[in-house]
DNA sequence: GCTTGACCTTCTAGCTAGTGGAACCTCTAT
DNA sequence: ATAGAGGTTCCACTAGCTAGAAGGTCAAGC
């Protein structure tokens, strides 16, 4: 298979395949011409880091993931261990977003968004709290 | 003002402020001996920004809204556009964000996390979909 | 046989919003 | 005179790609 083709059935990019490799997270052989030669392996695994990378898991997970996909010996506890602490991380960014949001519509509903200059949300902004 | 004090009334890492400035987002004027020499007006500005930067806007809607801040002819619809826009941009990801929370949060939830190596965080990951 | 177009290759540079570190200068206190 | 705490510039690095340039390869059509 061809990079264009692995590409269509695993939904990636031609050009975040060629960064994997790059990174190493596969090793499709080459043809005689140069061109990389995927086999059905690398296309499960390009479709696993699609999935793992849909999910929000960092590079850096996928590449344990990946290793321990690979590794028929692997503790599932290690597995549930990346994943738990990634649900912590998403568990904070959602937090965060959330006062963020709570407090912009806070702003945006208080402002008349019309010509005039006044603006609750410019003088929330720059509240005196410095000194 | 040298930039030590003004981090520290700021809040914000000298580094960031230095930044700043090489991005035109504020223009400390220089003393004899070379050191940025910042005054009430930069302290303002960098508190905004820091301010702004915390509400999760990007330094391109800052500088816009550091524009319109400083315009006193300014319409409060521009403001409001910037910050509907950026709400809007904070619901995207909460929506994203949720979706793999509930995914992550049931597989998560699913999985042994023993010694065995069965794990269906890993068998989610690998399904065949890819054709 | 030649050309066209689609595909492939590598390489460099850019994106966001800074952060870390090196090498060096300046000021203040002792 | 010197130490230490500040300040300066510049370069490299982070994550995860993406864009584009310059060029090689392949299959089809004339």
């Amino acid at each position: 298979m061809n990079i264009g083709e692995v590409s269509k059935r695993s939904g990636l990019p031609a050009k975040t395949i060629r960064y994997y490799e790059d990174i190493g997270l596969i090793r499709p052989h080459r043809s005689e011409n140069g061109y990389r030669a995927f086999g059905e392996n690398d296309l499960h695994k390009l479709a696993f880091l699609g999935r793992a990378r849909a999910l929000g898991f960092s590079i850096e997970d996928c590449r344990n993931l990946l290793t321990l996909y690979e590794d028929h010996t692997r503790a599932s506890a290690d597995v549930k261990d990346i994943a738990r602490h990634h649900l912590d991380r998403i568990d904070q960014k959602l937090t965060e977003l959330q006062e963020m949001r709570a407090t912009l519509a806070g702003l945006v509903s208080a402002c008349a968004g019309d010509n005039r200059p006044d603006c609750p949300i410019l003088a929330d902004l720059a509240a005196e709290s410095c000194h």
